[in-house]
DNA sequence: GACAATTTGTCCGTATGTATT
DNA sequence: CAATACATACGGACAAATTGT
């Protein structure tokens, strides 16, 4: 039986800022800080860390992106 | 108008494997080519460009990975 | 228009760890 | 132990888009 593995920091990431959505904390169409500060935020030593998360997110369709202006939680209806 | 853009080339590596599971070249269980041999193939200089394609893949559920194996076609659940 | 600052977007190279054979 | 291959993290280099001066 293999131990229960860690999860990986861009994980624990994508999985912080599903709460932050989920919660109400971002709200849709909210603006995340910025990967610099994302990466500070999470105490990750990369800014590439950061990037993988997003751009997960971004595909799953959970946030958008626009070069230059920002980060943005996709502003979808709470269907579900 | 802006010009078409141009994908990615991890975009372009995740719309190639898609087809390829969806034409039944990669069928579910299949066992895609090493990390390696799929930087070769699609001619990108890195395997890290390859691994984020891949990631996102496992992320999304199309595909999942073994350490020590190699990354396989997920077995869809027929319950549908 | 030009320029700089900020921020997102992509790609590459490397190092290290983990799992299988 | 060695070879192979996947998994994660980091850091740097550019490019592209926006904003402000």
């Amino acid at each position: 039986m293999p131990a229960q593995r860690f999860e990986p920091h861009y994980r624990r990431i994508i999985a912080d800022i599903r709460q932050r959505i989920a919660s109400g904390e971002w709200p849709p169409g909210h603006k995340l800080p910025s990967t610099k500060a994302l990466a500070d935020l999470y105490e990750v030593g990369s800014q590439s860390t950061v990037r993988q998360a997003i751009t997960i997110l971004i595909e799953t369709g959970e946030l958008y992106g626009h070069q230059g202006l920002g980060v943005f939680v996709t502003d979808r209806s709470p269907t579900t």
